[in-house]
DNA sequence: CAGCCCGTTCCAGATGCTAGAACACTAGAG
DNA sequence: CTCTAGTGTTCTAGCATCTGGAACGGGCTG
């Protein structure tokens, strides 16, 4: 089972389709073996079979990725509120994120034009040590599990203000947590600037971030420091709408 | 290995998450079994099990969906040129199906106002007897595959036109050929109405489905089929730029 | 306190995964 | 044509792991 779900990732994460002796290759384990976990997963309609015997994800997947965004009520309730955004300020893209192991993903994504974005950027992995969200989830989680993720992590260097090793990073974490929203100025890549502040539950755990970003040559970071003020207005309204459709749902699930 | 992907089909089918014995019911299977293959899943992340030992599907799983729209090199050819036609005519939704199985899966969506449909409806799969484009591929599988399929095929009364049974779609699948194009009139929703025409590889094999939609009160059967020969036109010039890219890819991957 | 439902753990038994080796087939080289 | 090296597939034996019944602990509620 384990194997087989690596086996299923290591597809997945291919673009292109792969033959039984390849994928053997990259999971280190008989080829025998991986034919016949490629034939249940086949059978169970994660993967398909072309006519060359190669493998690739099957359609049928889209299902997973879809069903995931309906679970997430916190995506309803945000969507309009960044629609509202993108209309007053052009210059920047909006993000939501949801903490994914100690990384965050991206779940919602609009374009300056105030179009939703295409797929190809949602699930995207934001990384823990240099993206604003990533950053932001690193910054309120508890003192113990800081500790077990910063040794962990790698400190890629992304671009040219990318925090070098865990102790700079570290040193920030504080300063997010007092101002409320944070920040990557050129730490994610070369020309690329961000914030995010929190969006959190009832109990005040932050369950999601809401970041704005640009391009260098599109904006600053100044102007970007200032849309962090109106990103913690909008948290604070998406919030609200969060809690009542929280309640709306349970109530209906009571009269079920 | 089976009974761990049925199960993970389950969770990702179901909106809200659930406990151990909730699934175990739902699967027929005993719930030390079930907490034992939900236990694999957290593990290779995807499910996610929060504090109250309830699991959903894993955010992580968007990433099966983005590396699989990737892998679809006819949907990068096929855009552009359905965001051209979307301009043209307001009045219609546009979609690219793919066959999945016996039936057909949404893999982009177009709304009247250009913008790429949400996520919610990707993936989504429209049934193979009451949608233009599940018509579409039914009329393009070997004869000999089509017996098998037909008997298995559920008519569901999706509108007031559904096809009733096998004979009655059997005989509709010969005159689809003969046009090139399909057509649903309130087939799949009580005033829901479509088109869709063939996407061809260079051995000839229809790949997929380019199909236009419309609400009864906004379009009429009429104006959709006039629509299919734009859209016919369209499929050929996708098709081109499908080899194209074929080719490149191949030449790509020579150098690799 | 007793009863109920939940998630979790334990353990014997057998299913089915595991992996080495052998087979069939194709493509290319000599 | 033959030989080789590559592919995907099948076979088999052995044992890891899935399997599922039963029992445990822990919140509830009456």
């Amino acid at each position: 089972m384990t194997n087989g779900l690596a086996l299923l990732s290591l597809v997945a994460s291919t673009a292109r389709p792969h033959g039984v002796t390849e994928l053997a290759r990259m999971a280190g384990l008989p080829k025998s073996h991986v034919h016949r976990l490629l034939q249940s997963l086949v059978a169970a309609r994660y993967l398909e079979k072309d006519a060359q015997s190669r493998y690739r994800i099957s359609v049928g997947a889209l299902r997973l990725g879809r069903e995931l965004l309906r679970s997430f009520p916190i995506r309803r309730a945000a969507l309009p509120e960044m629609m509202r955004l993108i209309g007053e300020d052009t210059r920047v893209s909006l993000v939501l994120a949801v903490p994914f192991g100690h990384e965050a993903i991206s779940i919602a994504h609009l374009a300056p034009d105030g179009n939703l974005r295409d797929v190809d950027t949602l699930g995207s992995v934001l990384s823990a040590h240099s993206s604003a969200s990533g950053k932001l989830f690193l910054a309120h989680l508890p003192d113990t599990h800081l500790d077990e993720v910063l040794p962990r992590l790698e400190f890629n260097r992304q671009g040219p203000n990318t925090h070098p090793d865990a102790a700079s990073l570290k040193t920030e974490l504080p300063l997010i947590r007092q101002r409320g929203y944070s920040v990557n100025n050129c730490e994610n890549g070369p020309s690329t600037i961000g914030v995010a502040v929190p969006i959190r539950n009832r109990e005040g755990e932050v369950i999601a971030a809401l970041g704005a970003s640009a391009r260098t040559d599109a904006s600053t970071v100044e102007h970007l420091e200032e849309m962090a003020l109106v990103l913690q207005k909008s948290s604070q309204g998406i919030e609200l709408s969060y809690e009542t459709e929280d309640e709306t749902e349970a109530h209906h699930r009571d009269h079920n």
